[in-house]
DNA sequence: TCGATATAGTTTCCTAGTCAACCATGGAGG
DNA sequence: CCTCCATGGTTGACTAGGAAACTATATCGA
């Protein structure tokens, strides 16, 4: 048998619960809106869009900390589901602009009220100073780590 | 023009955060453990193996709050990359058991490593009352969210 | 004993996201 | 002009994960 060094336990590392509790949050959320037909990175973008009408897919990215390449796929199938459009720019061929369309726009209150919900169940027994500490500490890290502009403020 | 009432701020949502940070770190962790040729999730299942000796699959599934099936892909990888070894059970043709190979062993107190510097790069900043309350947080959500038993304690 | 059911793992299909390669098009400088 | 490079978007290959269908083995009840 060879030597087994004692390690730090795996669960001491807040990155580990941060995951943890990332997906389980995110799997509850898309629970609720898989009801309307949506996931959750398109609630995301969606919600994006109804503050930010006709943004360039490149910005979105910048805003929403994912990559040009993401944002794209996301908007092919959004627009498969008509509910965001596509529009040229006719001042330089290759950029574009991205726009709720009326469906979507008609979606998002709900997908929000979902959102509400979901965060309630999972974060109302936190006390609230305690919530608020969560709240900085994330922002501070999503911040700190390149996510420039945040979304909407 | 359509109504278009005002909703809650996206970034009012925790579970957005949380989501944004998570993905951060990760990330972080991922650049640098791919330098020993491993992923985030692989790293999670050895660093499992290494305190529980020969489990089942579908006991670290349940253990890590994962699918059996992310699980199975996860050790055709492992076991790819000889980092792992399978084992059938003789009492119940149907099972299998899951344990560190040498090589797996000789690596994991190297990733280990790397985790703490991961989480000390995003998380040293932070008070440690702060860090505290956040990991009290995580916690509790992961555990109410079915995860039934953690992984090593 | 045999059929029904439960359990362990695997596989397939889907979303999600990265990275890197790859078009286009746009704007310089020569 | 034309070339060279920068920029916007798309695509393909890959990891990651859930859900559900499937296979094989176990077990239980009549």
């Amino acid at each position: 048998m060879p030597a087994k060094p004692t390690l730090a336990k795996l669960d001491a590392h807040l990155g580990y619960w941060l995951r943890m509790a990332s997906n389980a949050v995110s799997q509850g959320f898309a629970r609720k809106v898989e009801r309307e037909g949506v996931t959750v990175a398109e609630w995301v973008l969606l919600r994006a869009l109804y503050d930010l009408e006709g943004i360039a897919p490149s910005q979105l990215a910048q805003d929403l900390g994912l990559t040009r390449g993401a944002v794209s796929k996301l908007a092919d199938r959004l627009l498969e589901k008509s509910l965001i459009e596509r529009r040229a720019n006719p001042d330089d061929k290759r950029a574009q602009t991205l726009a709720l369309s009326v469906a979507g726009r008609r979606l998002v209150p709900r997908l929000a009220a979902l959102a509400d919900q979901n965060d309630a169940e999972f974060f109302d027994a936190l006390p609230s100073d305690q919530r608020r500490t969560l709240t900085e500490i994330l922002r501070r890290i999503a911040q700190a780590h390149g996510l420039t502009s945040v979304p909407i403020d």
